[in-house]
RNA sequence: GGGGUCGUAGUGUAGUGGUUCAACACGCUGGCCUGUCACGCCGGAGACCAUGGGUUCAAAUCCCAUCGAUCCCGCCA
């Protein structure tokens, strides 16, 4: 190991999965890590593994010193090498290895680099703690199957660049120090040196830079951009993540989902070889509520939420007839052949209602045309032909009374659980689905306020604009959320490009002149020297690739280098304090000195 | 912020309903082995059972707290 090399070094000439019969008899040099050795005593067998593949090496004492034998018998698995020999024929293949029809006889060496035992064995088919391995994450990322991951995302990204450069968008960078603003996530802060009690926030997302390049006449614009979030963690949620970001002028919302709906057909035939049927599907953020319980709805299969209210009006059930007294509505799910389950099976069911925030349904089983329940005889006709008008045979039905509120949520959770407990989702589908027609506010109950649902700069419908300040439930924008099998791959809107009519915004959702000033002035100001309509989506790339990745495990296996629930970077130990000086520096105390 | 699950050699697990319980596999290590390919065979070392407190004659095991991991709710415009 010598690091001031006064030689070349053994740099290889092919590379270990390249081996084939065209090297035979020849001398290569190849270099790897050892993969594993079998040390037969006299005779040793090396896999030697670079990202191509794995070749064998055979290293037999004849062909080289007994210093030498000893000393790369001695390296521990993992240590990198460069190895030279003469390709020859197994004379036993390994059909396992593509490689396996071939091996290299050892002649020379050199050590690049020893390792040292290793924490965990990265080629196991045992399940390491997932800290462990993110502390060791470089150990994990020399497994094909998570390089595969990588080399999947690389390629998304290169088909998005090149669809968008093809068609005259330009890719600008927007700044990562930013300013910290009101409304929505958590900003992530950064304190300024050369401005001592000031701070910088990291990007939520680029959105109102990409509305000021509109502004600067770019026209198109997109950005595969990290944005920040200091919020907590999810599965399916990183504090930083990367968004592919999209802005458009003078555009209406139909060209968007166009422009959008073209590049997913087209990344999904290129990457996956799947033809994705486009225009998407498209629903209302109110229909998919009353249908899926969710603004994500998953439509790989159907099991649509009924609404049986107005059949029970007058039913003699009495849980049911007390519940609509209090306002509830009867919603109902049918479970495709559930009617085969056991008592058993339908009370477990019920048990798990409660996670839900239920108490538990009523069961109704649907057999040749006979509605089987211990209700069945206090059912009205009326009530058995809603039941039996939407339900097929062998379905179970649940009959859940809820309040109108939070209750289809509720009950869409439940269509979830059984979509999954009981294999209902077609799980080679890739199901796109547009929800549109967002409702422009949302009340912050703890905060007793309007807020924006999607955010402030979002257009309210023109036919909407004059119940902006009397009637906010009922002002919807024009706003929408691209759905990949119940996940939000994104969202996004049509823009005010009016500073009056953005200034009714901001005052409408309760910010003050001066905290607009503060805030927003900039926007504001912008918006008066000319900007044109315009409009844009922001899709997270993450997710995306996680999906297309097959969508198991979580976010954290397609980015490279991950924190954990807590925030926590287990390969760098960051967050972590900082020197007293640095804090000095930027004019900050902490709480302990 | 709230709730669930989990935490036992380097790694993965067993043990857990109170007192011979700290075991097994992989890895590591000493020895043997010239055709292995998850090489094999014989031997060995390695864990105060996440941390702190409590209950008890007795705690890996029961209770409480803390920390960490993970999943969910809140939150994430």
């Amino acid at each position: 190991m010598d690091f001031l090399r006064s030689k070349e070094m053994f740099k290889r000439n092919v590379k270990c999965g390249e081996i084939s019969e065209n090297e035979i008899g020849k001398t290569v040099i190849v270099n790897g890590w050892i993969h594993r050795k079998r040390d037969l005593g006299g005779l040793l067998f090396i896999d030697l593994r670079d990202r191509s593949g794995i070749v064998q090496v055979v290293v037999d004492p004849k062909n080289i010193s007994k210093e030498k034998s000893e000393e790369i018998q001695g390296l521990k698995n993992e240590s990198v090498v460069g190895i030279e020999g003469k390709v020859k024929n197994r004379l036993e293949p390994n059909l396992n290895l593509p490689t396996g029809k071939f091996e290299i006889l050892l002649q020379a060496f050199e050590i690049f680099s020893k390792s040292e035992d290793l924490p965990f064995n990265q080629f196991s088919s045992q399940e390491v703690d997932e800290t462990v391995r993110l502390k060791y994450r470089y150990l994990d990322l020399r497994r094909p199957e998570i390089r595969k991951v990588f080399e999947l995302r690389s390629r998304i990204i290169q088909a998005i660049r090149t669809f968008f450069i093809n068609r005259d968008f330009i890719e600008i960078e927007t700044p990562i120090l930013t300013k910290s603003t009101p409304e929505g996530a958590r900003d992530f802060i950064v304190p300024s040196r050369l401005n001592k009690g000031k701070f910088y926030a990291l990007p939520q997302s680029p959105q109102l830079f990409k509305q000021i390049l509109m502004i600067g006449g770019f026209e198109k614009y997109f950005q595969i951009a990290r944005c920040f979030r200091d919020e907590d963690l999810r599965q399916d949620r990183q504090p930083e993540f990367t968004q592919l970001d999209v802005e458009m002028s003078f555009i209406e919302q139909g060209d968007i989902l166009k422009l959008m709906e073209e590049m997913y057909k087209d990344l999904f035939k290129e990457i996956l070889g799947v033809e994705i049927e486009i225009p998407f599907q498209r629903v209302s953020y109110v229909d998919a509520k009353k249908k899926f319980g969710s603004d994500k709805p998953d439509t790989r299969f159907g099991m649509e939420i009924k609404d049986l209210t107005d059949y029970f009006k007058e039913t003699g059930i009495q849980i049911i007839r007390d519940g609509m007294k209090n306002g509830k509505v009867v919603l109902a799910l049918f479970l495709p052949g559930g009617a085969a389950l056991s008592r058993r099976e339908v009370d477990d069911l019920k048990e798990q209602m409660t996670d839900f925030g239920l108490n538990g349904f009523i069961d109704f089983k649907i057999k040749k045309g006979e509605i089987i329940s211990s209700f069945s005889k206090y059912l009205t006709e009326k009530e058995k032909s809603g039941i039996l008008g939407t339900g097929q045979p062998d379905n179970l039905a649940l009959i859940f009374v809820v309040n109108s509120k939070n209750g289809f949520d509720q009950v869409g959770r439940v269509r979830i659980l059984l979509a999954e407990k009981y294999n209902l989702v077609k799980k080679d589908k890739f199901n796109f689905i547009w929800v549109v027609d967002f409702p422009f506010f949302a009340y912050n109950e703890k905060e007793g306020r309007y807020e924006a649902e999607h955010h402030p700069f979002t257009m309210p419908k023109p036919e909407d604009l004059e119940k902006l300040e009397t009637d906010k439930e009922h002002v919807k924008a024009l706003a929408y959320d691209l759905v990949l099998n119940g996940n939000e791959l994104g969202g996004g809107s049509i823009r005010i490009h009016n500073p009056e009519l953005q200034k009714r915004v901001f005052k409408a959702i309760g910010l003050s002149d001066v905290e607009v000033e503060q805030k927003f002035g900039f926007l504001v100001q912008a918006l008066s020297f000319g900007a044109p309509p315009h409009g844009g989506i922001a899709f997270g790339l993450d997710r995306l690739v996680w999906i297309m990745n097959g969508g198991t495990g979580s976010l954290r296996d397609v980015i490279a280098f991950p924190k954990t629930t807590s925030g926590i970077c287990p390969l760098t130990e960051a967050p972590n304090e900082v020197s007293k000086k640095q804090l000095n520096d930027v004019g900050i105390k902490t709480e302990n000195g």
